[in-house]
DNA sequence: TCTTGTATAGGACTTAAGCCCTATTTTCAT
DNA sequence: ATGAAAATAGGGCTTAAGTCCTATACAAGA
């Protein structure tokens, strides 16, 4: 079994501390690194390349969910938790658009957090049972608006459709014919995904639709 | 526990028979579909992308190494397991470099077949006892050859590079700097990339490179 | 109502990608 | 020694891919 990295990002220096601590503690678990700031988070995250980020929301300059945008735009594989001082329910749905995988109160039982970072590091995802009634609503809300986005990384579901078929090896021809639309159309597309996923080019885009399990194998 | 699916290839409509019955009455394995020849095992392999594929060697037509090479060249995530009636050595290098993953007796026991056709969905790789030492010698000989290809798909070392480096993203120039060879010398071996893989360009190269776990993801 | 997001598509352009040849050099296997 | 495979590279060519901009139509949220 490898021990999960985990990157902790707060401008505290003590809650940062505490942290490390109590995670230090876990057989399981190794903190590879700490940032104080949403830039620092950015900039650990890709180059530390860690299993997890614990990541603060309210932060000055780069706030929390603009740093889990970044990171989860560049590296879609590494799971984010993010941390808040108390239920800032305001911020849990842009967290999720964002690409965080957990939500959880800084003053969480240890224990339970350890499990939250365990979980996300297994691909599930976490909120606090205090919140789970409004994701269940939220999500009553979204499918009765005839299922409206909430696709990965932002794309829209015809830029799934496409992306979808570009992971497939599909040409642009070849795509706008199983679509029904023209080649123009799957370029204009294209050009979005790209500028969304941040990559340059079709073979980029596929690996990355892999990598973040948009496409399966 | 997803059932195992099982495509079974042999000429003699006896031999499929017992071979179905015996799969049948196995819990964790199901059979999808039988054919008689080498054509119709790839056209129905393609079809119906069993896990397995249990392929006669000896067929009328295009035979079963053939079928393999085809099939692996295709799908090379589908497993493909020789059928043979006796002992004959001659065929199981050409088998191995073909792609099949195992190499079993006709007159196997059943249990041991129903245990290769697991092993093989977890991506072991079987050969009967008496063959093993056949196996080392020859890789004996060919590690001895200074590692000389032995590469998957007959891709030579530098293609596999190339192919690597492909999978990542980059692009014909971003390849040729690091390898530090002509972006015309990266062309030329991906056009003898595609040939091999049997893709039509560099994104169908990256994702059948994934697939067949020539780069890690 | 006005605006925003999505899907559609065309014009016009640049360039990366890919193909087909030929050719040289090195390295091995025979 | 000789021949084959592998790695290198260039010429010359075609086209798919991708960008930027504009524009229309529709649906839905504010």
């Amino acid at each position: 079994m490898k021990k999960i990295s985990v990157l902790i990002v707060d401008d505290h220096a003590l809650v940062r501390e505490g942290l490390a601590k109590i995670l230090s503690m876990e057989e399981g678990i190794s903190v590879v690194g700490e940032a104080e700031n949403g830039e620092r988070a950015v900039e650990l995250a890709l180059k530390l390349k860690p299993d997890i980020v614990l990541m603060d929301i309210n932060m000055p300059g780069i706030n929390g969910i603009e740093a889990t945008k970044m990171i989860k735009n560049e590296m879609p594989e590494i799971g984010i938790i993010a941390l808040t001082i108390h239920d800032q329910e305001e911020y849990l749905f842009e967290l999720i658009k964002a690409g965080a995988s957990g939500y959880v109160l800084k003053d969480i039982r240890p224990d339970l957090l350890v499990q939250t970072i365990f979980g996300v590091a297994r691909g599930e995802s976490f909120v606090p049972p205090s919140m789970t009634t409004k994701i269940f609503s939220e999500l009553a809300r979204l499918s009765s608006l005839s299922g409206r986005n909430s696709f990965p990384q932002g794309l829209t579901r015809r830029e799934v459709d496409v992306l979808r078929l570009v992971a497939h090896g599909d040409s642009n021809r070849a795509i706008a014919k199983k679509l029904f639309i023209s080649e123009k159309t799957v370029k204009n597309h294209l050009t979005n995904i790209f500028q969304k996923l941040g990559v340059e080019d079709r073979t980029q885009a596929a690996i990355h639709a892999v990598k973040s399990k948009i496409v399966e194998l």
